[in-house]
RNA sequence: GCGCCCAUAGCUCAACAGGAUAGAGCAACACCCUUCUAAGGUGAAGGUUGGGGGUUCGAGUCCCUCUGGGCGCACCA
C-alpha cells in the first residue's frame, strides 16, 4: 500500500495546505472497504490550521481531479479515496515484491550478520511443548532474518555441567545402557528419591566436583548422558526442520579455566565483594533490576563457578563474535536472571544480547513441569498430529501417505503455537490443536494445492497478463493482501513476532478462497481474463508458500 | 508483600506508531457440490473489550486504581 500512500500524498501536497510528509505519515488503510482504499483522518490538522477537520478535508479535496481515482469522499473529517480498480490492480500487482532477492535488496540488509542463541534446553529429557515454543519462535525469526539477506549463526548452549546432569549421572552411573526415551522417567524417579534421601545429594555434588576437576571416568559418565540427550533432542527438532549451526558446551569454560579469568576481571568491579560465606558476589543495587535484593552469586565458597559465571563467559564469547546483532530467545521465567547477566556484562564493558521473551504454554490441568512429569512431550504431540493427518488422508484417498501427513501434521503443530503472540500464555488443548478446519496451517496448504491444481491444468502463458482486467471486489481484496507481503515480513522482523506472519497467511488465504468460490479461472470465454487470473493466483501461491516457509511450514502440490 | 507480562464472543485468538459499525476460527443453528479440490463457501446468532476513574476531537490500544491469571524475587540452572 506504500505506493498508494505515495500517490495520495503527492497529489494532496499540490494544494499547498500541508507538506507532503505530514500528509503521508497520517494516511491509513480503512478497516472497511466501504470507506475506500486509502484514508486521511484530518483531526490532527485542526489545531495547526485552526479550522475544523471537515473543512480541512474539503479544502484538501477541492479541485482535485485524477484519472486514477474513482471517488474522494469527506466522511466526518475522514477523507476517503477510492481508486479505479483497474489502476489499483495494475499498480499493486506489478509493484508487489514477493521474492527474496528483491525484498532483501529493497531493505538494504544484505550481508549483515546475526548470532542467535535459542532453546538451550537442559540435556536431561525429551523436550515438552513449552520448550518447543522457544525453538519454533526462534526458528521463524532465523528464517525471517535469512530471508532479508542476513547471515545467521544459530547457537545452542548445552548446560552439561549442572546439578541436573549430575543427578542423572548418579542415577545412571552403574547402568549398562539406557536410551533417550528412558531418561525422563529416570530423571523423575531420582528427583523423587533424592527428596527422601539427603545422602544422595551429597553424592551428586561429589560427582559434580569430580566432573569439574576433569576426572576422566566421571567426565565419561556425564558425556554419555549429555550426548544421548543432545542426539535425542536434536533428532526431534531436525524432524521439524529446526537446526543449529553450533553447540556450545558450558563445561568448556570450567575445563579451560575461562571462568577463573573472567572472575578475576569481575573482581576489579566496585560491585564485586566476597560475602560472609566466602562466595564471590556482584552487588547489583541501583541497576533497576526488579527484585528486592539484586545480588548475583558467581561462585561457591571454594571459588568454583556457578552457572551464572559460566553464562557470563559464554555471553562474552558471543559478544566477541562481533555480529551486527546478537539475539537470545528466552522463557519469561528467565527475565530477571537475564537482566542480572546483562548487568554483569555491562560491568565488563560488553553489550548484552537483545532478548525475546515468550510466555509459557499452559495445560488445561495446570502448568508443565519436567521434574514432576506433568508434561505434553513434543515428540508425542508430533506423533499424534501425524497420525491424525494420515488418518484423514486415508479417509479421502484410501491410501496412507506419511510424507504428506508429516507436512500437514507438523505444519499444524507449528502454526498452533506460532499464531499466538509470544508474550501471551498459550493454553494448549490437544483437541483444538488436532482440528484441521478453519484457522490452521492446513487451510493455507489446502488452498495452495487448489491453486497448483488449476495451474497444472493449463498451458496458457500468463507472463504478460493484463492486471487491469482484475476489477471485481474479490480480486481487489486479494490483490491488496498480496501487496502486503513485504511489509508483513518487515513488521515481523521489527517486532520479532512470528504471529504476524501466521495471521497474514490466514487472511491472505481467506481472500483467495473467497475469490475462488465466486469466480472461474479456466472455465470462462475471455482468454485475457483467464491469463490475468492465472497470474493473480500464481502470485497468491507464491505469497502463501513464502509465508509458510518463513513460519517453518512446508507446502504440497496436491492434498 | 514487591517487580515484570497478560485479561477482547461459551472456547482459542486478531485488531497495522490511539481512528470510523471491535474481526476470525472452533462449538451450536440454517443453507450451498451436473461448475477449476466441500479439509471449502454463504447467512443468522454470539461483545458494556475483567470493574472503576482519567487524558483525548476520538481509547481494546495511553495513564491511575482494583480484581483475576502467568512469571520471578541471591548461594538452582
Amino acid at each position: 500500500m506504500e505506493i498508494l500512500f505515495d500517490y495520495i500524498s503527492e497529489l494532496l501536497s499540490k494544494s499547498g495546505i500541508l507538506p507532503k510528509d505530514e500528509i503521508r505519515s497520517n494516511l491509513e488503510v480503512p478497516n472497511d472497504v466501504s470507506n475506500g482504499d486509502v484514508a486521511l483522518p484530518c483531526f490532527k490538522f485542526a489545531k495547526i490550521l485552526k479550522n475544523s477537520p471537515v473543512n480541512i478535508a474539503d479544502s484538501l479535496a477541492s479541485g482535485i481531479a485524477d484519472e486514477n481515482i474513482l471517488s474522494i469522499k469527506n466522511v466526518n473529517g475522514f477523507l476517503n479515496f477510492t481508486f479505479k480498480p483497474e489502476f489499483l490492480a495494475r499498480t499493486l500487482l506489478s509493484n508487489a515484491r514477493l521474492n527474496q532477492d528483491e525484498i532483501a535488496k529493497n531493505n538494504g540488509m544484505q550481508d549483515k550478520t546475526i548470532l542467535i542463541e535459542h532453546t538451550s534446553i537442559n540435556p536431561n529429557a525429551s523436550p515438552h511443548i513449552g520448550r518447543a515454543r522457544n525453538a519454533l519462535i526462534a526458528d521463524c525469526i532465523v528464517r525471517v532474518f535469512r530471508f532479508l539477506g542476513w547471515k545467521t549463526d544459530v547457537h545452542y548452549y548445552v548446560n552439561d555441567a549442572g546439578k541436573q546432569i549430575a543427578m542423572l549421572a548418579y542415577a545412571t552411573k552403574d547402568m549398562e545402557s539406557f536410551t533417550f526415551d528412558d531418561l525422563l522417567q529416570i530423571y523423575i524417579d531420582i528427583n523423587a528419591k533424592a527428596k527422601d534421601n539427603p545422602e544422595i545429594e551429597a553424592e551428586v555434588f561429589d560427582l559434580l566436583e569430580k566432573f569439574e576437576k576433569n576426572e576422566p571416568s566421571t567426565v565419561a559418565i556425564f558425556e554419555r548422558i549429555v550426548s544421548t540427550c543432545i542426539k535425542g533432542q536434536t533428532a526431534i527438532f531436525a524432524e521439524l526442520n529446526i537446526k543449529w549451526d553450533h553447540f556450545d558446551y558450558e563445561s568448556q569454560y570450567i575445563h579451560n579455566h575461562t571462568t577463573e579469568k573472567v572472575l578475576s576481571l569481575l573482581k576489579k568491579s566496585p560491585r564485586f565483594f566476597v560475602d560472609k560465606d566466602n562466595r564471590c558476589v556482584l552487588d547489583q543495587h541501583g541497576e533497576n533490576i526488579g527484585i528486592e535484593n539484586p545480588m548475583l552469586v558467581l561462585t561457591r565458597n571454594n571459588e568454583t563457578s556457578l552457572y551464572t559465571l559460566r553464562d557470563i563467559c559464554y555471553s562474552i564469547d558471543k559478544a566477541n563474535a562481533h555480529t551486527d546483532r546478537n539475539l537470545l530467545v528466552l522463557g519469561e521465567d528467565q527475565k530477571v536472571y537475564f537482566q542480572q547477566i546483562a548487568c554483569a556484562l555491562r560491568t565488563l564493558g560488553y553489550t548484552p544480547p537483545e532478548v525475546v521473551h515468550y510466555s509459557f504454554v499452559l495445560l488445561p490441568d495446570g502448568k508443565m513441569s519436567t521434574r514432576s512429569g506433568n508434561v505434553v512431550l513434543l515428540a508425542d504431540f508430533m506423533k499424534e498430529m501425524v497420525e491424525k493427518a494420515d488418518k484423514a488422508i486415508i479417509e479421502r484417498t484410501g491410501n496412507s501417505d506419511t510424507e504428506k501427513a508429516k507436512i500437514i501434521g507438523y505444519g499444524a503443530l507449528k502454526y498452533s503455537i506460532l499464531k499466538c503472540s509470544p508474550e501471551k500464555n498459550v493454553l494448549f488443548d490437544m483437541q483444538n490443536a488436532l482440528n484441521f478446519n478453519g484457522d490452521s496451517s492446513l487451510y493455507a496448504q489446502y488452498n495452495f494445492a487448489r491453486i497448483k491444481s488449476i495451474l497444472s491444468k493449463t498451458n496458457l502463458d500468463y507472463q504478460n497478463a493484463d492486471y487491469s482486467l482484475l476489477t471485481t471486489p474479490e480480486e481487489c481484496a486479494l490483490i491488496k493482501e498480496i501487496a502486503r507481503f513485504e511489509s508483513v515480513v518487515i513488521a515481523t522482523y521489527n517486532a520479532l513476532n512470528p504471529s504476524i506472519l501466521a495471521n497474514y497467511v490466514y487472511t491472505l488465504t481467506t481472500k483467495f478462497s473467497q475469490f475462488y468460490t465466486n469466480h472461474s479461472i479456466l472455465n470462462i470465454d475471455d482468454k485475457n481474463l483467464t491469463k490475468a487470473r492465472l497470474a493473480l493466483i500464481d502470485k497468491t501461491a507464491k505469497a502463501i508458500k513464502q509465508t509458510l516457509y518463513l513460519l517453518g511450514i512446508d507446502t504440497v502440490e496436491s492434498i
